[in-house]
DNA sequence: ATAGATGCAAATGTTTTGCAGGAAA
DNA sequence: TTTCCTGCAAAACATTTGCATCTAT
């Protein structure tokens, strides 16, 4: 059984918020989780819609809702405006290519620290933030 | 004659570009010139209205893009996904508050060079980056 | 005279909502 | 059998485009 562990904390979150337990939400979890890397809502519908054609967009749309609440997904929009999903691992910024889309994760403690002294300097109590390099990677740098 | 410097500025980025000096133009690179901080393309495109009522918003969007090219405006979208604009000075990178939306700027060397680094690191050429830090501020942490 | 600008209306593209029918508890 | 879900169509939303008209050069 793939997924097990992300399909019972789903099965959790369900039966503690008075969900439903459906066949979609299972279906667009397993799609869901063999994405390696960033994928927006559209490239997400279509990868369901293969295996699954009868499932609209509009219930990938909420399921993906409910799949951040409930910690299995997270939300990410980059420069381009659009949604994208990431699973859930440790804290990470990103560095975008602007010619070929891939997008590389970073993460650097010395400037989330950074991060924490500005916020103090200014009395920001920080809640999350946002940080993305954009520029071209090594392939694209050719063209 | 106010904003004198600007508008000599973007008559000659016109005159380069085989454009044409128009009031809309002029009205509104005056309006945008009397906001202090980041304002949108609706919000601007109301106070442009109110001292002119008749130029529509597809010329006040227009505009805002020729002044961007021209360096007179800098475009940037924070996390509510509209379109923001501000009047080009050093570099800085933007704290915001998530309850009433103030914008703080900040700047950084540290993490300016760490993010050059970081960048060489995964062979990137780093183009730009977007780096804003979301919290609450002093006054809306009562709240 | 002519290239370019304007303003309206309509289109865009992604995401959300309304609603009637359908499935899970 | 009630509450929640689904899928379609339509709406929402900020921004862009088509086009006939107007204006700066």
């Amino acid at each position: 059984m793939p997924h097990e562990v992300e399909r019972e904390a789903l099965s959790r979150y369900l039966e503690d918020h008075k969900l439903k337990q459906t066949k979609q939400r299972e279906a667009i979890l397993d799609v869901f989780l063999e994405v390696t890397g960033h994928i927006s809502g559209d490239e997400l519908f279509r990868r369901v819609r293969e295996r699954h054609p009868h499932i609209g967009f509009t219930t990938v749309y909420r399921t993906m809702k409910i799949f951040c609440e409930a910690g299995l997904a997270i939300e990410r929009t980059f420069e381009d405006g659009l949604t994208r999903y990431e699973i859930p691992h440790e804290h990470h910024d990103h560095l975008v290519c602007v010619r070929c889309g891939r997008i590389v994760e970073f993460e650097c403690s010395m400037i989330e620290s950074a991060q924490d002294r500005i916020a103090d300097e200014y009395g920001f109590r920080l809640l999350r933030h946002r940080h993305e390099l954009y520029g071209h990677c090594t392939d694209c740098q050719g063209r």
